[in-house]
DNA sequence: CTTGAACTCTCTACGGCGTAAGGTAATCTG
DNA sequence: CAGATTACCTTACGCCGTAGAGAGTTCAAG
């Protein structure tokens, strides 16, 4: 999960950066050198470098060396490190999809599109899963988003509380399943081995010192999964399982609901 | 930054670790100074470091330091940080619970203790949210975990296929839906603000920049659940809401699975 | 008892990080 | 032109994991 958090900076600055970025980029006679630089270049430079090599890469000197200027006149644009990814947040979150999520037909095409559009996010820049969210950015379009998810389980019959917690699980596990997916994939990359050669390469010393009989249902399903798969697990198989039973259970409650209220 | 990566480190010296730590602390007659250190004592000061600070603060100064010793020494008992962390997680899935998880009753109770378990234990030791386990340990707590979970959805009438996706399912919701939890309460000790100081200092600012219209349910939401919980979110409350929802799922999965056969 | 191997532990060093402090050059208003 | 303001730079601090080399301790063998 985490390593950078949101919306940790200066709340003033943030919400400026975030809301004003938009129309003002114009600068009527000021002193000084011309910025050779935008805020917008800047985060643009941010998300590409966390994008392909990780966040764990992303630092001030590497996005300033790609833009051609040292670390330190980064802080001309931007009050540091922590608002820098508040921004390229909000930025992620305004990215549209094709084809938009649908705002009619039933409230299960919606959930599912949603929670599809989100895996999609999530896989694009995998970093969103290392930024603790939990204080929200309150950008304009991670406040858009919020808003478009409530909307897909308005008018269903549940309580303003029952929409917020039922977007919220829906979301978390989104989070959880598409971890597991990107780290595997990641994994691979990082240490240029297929999960069937890493298996491969711990198989004969794990023979030595597990005890199958004590395993024994680990032992046969493990087996099971390795023969299907090639691996040990199809994390979009059990993303879009996961899914479904979120989904049917939904559809439980607000039968239960609609019983309730006649 | 503060993601670590189980299963990183050489194969043979990291299985040998886990499985070998057990019994073997004698050792006959070798020459050199007697060691001052156990593996064991560092695993368990790791661990405090790591519940108490963070992932972030956990280095192997920290480790070394609150020993006595210098960070070197460490590296005569473990080959590095990567390998420290396999012995940290394999340990930390061996802790006992009070009352153990049953192993009869009906498979919900069962995967409800499931659940509630490895919620509690992310919380005893947030710092798990932050390893990426896709790559898993292979120690012998592990494995027992994994077989322990397997166990509770066998003789279902699902496949083994479906059971390992099944408990994929679970345990990718239940971390992301305590990773929700952590975070929240980890911003309110890092900021040293609730999450009510923490909106007010932001209501102001927002009113002048947020168009209300343009977010009608986000509004109407928000406020709701910012009045019920004076503050943005219940975690405990999602938590259980989403586990129902995943069970009442596979209750109906179970029953398909069923019908077919039957 | 002496010697040499094995072992534990220490010190120093490298290149990375975010950013505080302070200097220099460019560009505006008067 | 002067003075203010801005953009950008260099330097520096204390962190990190761990490579390399060396010092001191304890054993078995000669």
């Amino acid at each position: 999960m985490t390593t950078e958090y949101s919306a940790a900076g200066d709340p003033k600055r943030s919400l400026e950066l975030l809301w004003g970025a938009e129309g003002r980029d114009d600068r009527p006679g000021r002193p000084g050198p011309k910025p050779r630089l935008t805020v917008d270049g800047i985060v643009r430079a941010a998300i590409e470098i966390a994008d392909t090599e990780g966040l764990a890469a992303l630092s001030m000197r590497r996005v300033a060396e790609r833009l051609g200027v040292t670390a330190m006149s980064l802080y001309t644009y931007v009050p540091g490190k922590a608002e820098l990814i508040d921004v390229m947040l909000d930025r992620v979150y305004g990215e549209t999809t094709t084809p938009a999520a649908p705002e009619d037909g039933d409230w299960r095409a919606r959930l599912q599109a949603i929670a599809r559009d989100n895996r999609a996010r999530y896989l694009r820049h995998p970093w969103l899963l290392q930024v603790a969210t939990s204080r929200p950015v309150l950008g304009p379009n991670e406040t858009a988003r919020y808003d478009r998810e409530l909307r897909a389980v308005d008018g269903l019959g549940l309580s303003d509380i029952e929409m917020d917690l039922v977007v919220s699980v829906l979301s978390d596990y989104v989070h959880g399943a598409v971890r597991g997916a990107v780290e595997s994939a990641q994994a691979q990359r990082r240490t240029d081995l297929t999960d069937e050669e890493w298996w491969q390469a711990r198989a004969p010393l794990l023979e030595k010192v597990l005890d199958v009989t004590r395993f024994p249902t680990a032992t046969r399903v493990g087996a099971a999964a390795g023969a299907e798969y090639g691996s040990a697990h199809d994390p979009a198989r059990a993303f879009e399982l996961g899914l479904r039973l979120i989904l049917d259970g939904l559809q439980a409650l607000i039968q239960a609901r609609s019983d309730e209220s006649g």
